[in-house]
DNA sequence: TATACGATCACCT
DNA sequence: GGTGATCGTATAC
């Protein structure tokens, strides 16, 4: 089931929590990719010096700033895109980042040193095979630009609605672990977010989430 | 208008 | 461990 607009409107770092274990699908033409998320960050609200929202409104941020569910994409390094969703009320910048995904299902995408679409090359025939062997092959993708390369979004996904989107959407995780159901519940990390120690006070803070096992 | 630099990755030693 | 690639954004002028 894919996930509502209710879901992101609660707390960015339930929201980051809550997202481990979930599937984001992607489309692309008759293809279809499953990543499970592993890996979140929270960015929270206009004194989270780490977040971008926190030098107030810009034309940049704006999109952090509206409805909670649209895609926040920005550029880093000038080369890489990261994947952001927003979460919390209207008006209370905030979003998690998805840092890191396990591709199961879909084409693996050969690595390519550039983002141009142009040159992710996908074979049918390689698809067709796959299909036929049935194989299911996990592949660990670690790192906000890769996860973008993987799944091939760029800044065209940016400030899209997630809960409407067809290209790109989350659905809800299998696992069914609740405690009723008895299966054990997600064994999750919590560590700094990455590459902010400019962010005095809010550097050090756990708001990074990753999915063990 | 100009400039410094970043929520990164790949490749090197 | 270190560095280069590469460009939109914020900030300073």
């Amino acid at each position: 089931m894919r996930l509502t607009r209710s879901f992101f409107q609660q707390k960015t770092l339930q929201v980051a929590k809550n997202l481990l274990g979930c599937f984001l699908i992607r489309k692309i033409g008759r293809r279809q990719i499953i990543a499970r998320i592993i890996e979140t960050e929270a960015y929270r609200g206009p004194k989270d010096l780490a977040n971008h929202a926190s030098k107030g409104r810009t034309k940049r941020t704006e999109v952090m700033f509206g409805q909670a569910g649209h895609a926040y994409i920005y550029l880093i390094y000038g080369m890489y895109y990261c994947l952001n969703v927003v979460t919390e009320r209207i008006g209370y910048p905030s979003a998690v980042l998805i840092r890191g995904i396990e591709i199961i299902n879909g084409l693996k995408i050969p690595n390519s040193k550039f983002q141009e679409p142009n040159k992710y090359h996908i074979s049918n025939s390689k698809f067709q095979k796959r299909r036929t062997n049935n194989e299911l092959r996990i592949t660990k993708v670690i790192g906000p630009g890769k996860v973008c390369r993987e799944l091939q979004i760029d800044k065209g996904f940016h400030g899209a609605d997630l809960i409407k989107d067809k290209r790109l959407y989350f659905i809800r995780s299998a696992d069914g672990f609740s405690r009723r159901s008895g299966t054990n519940p997600p064994k999750i990390k919590r560590l700094p977010r990455v590459g902010v120690d400019y962010a005095k006070e809010y550097k050090d803070k756990k708001w990074r989430f990753v999915l063990e096992g």
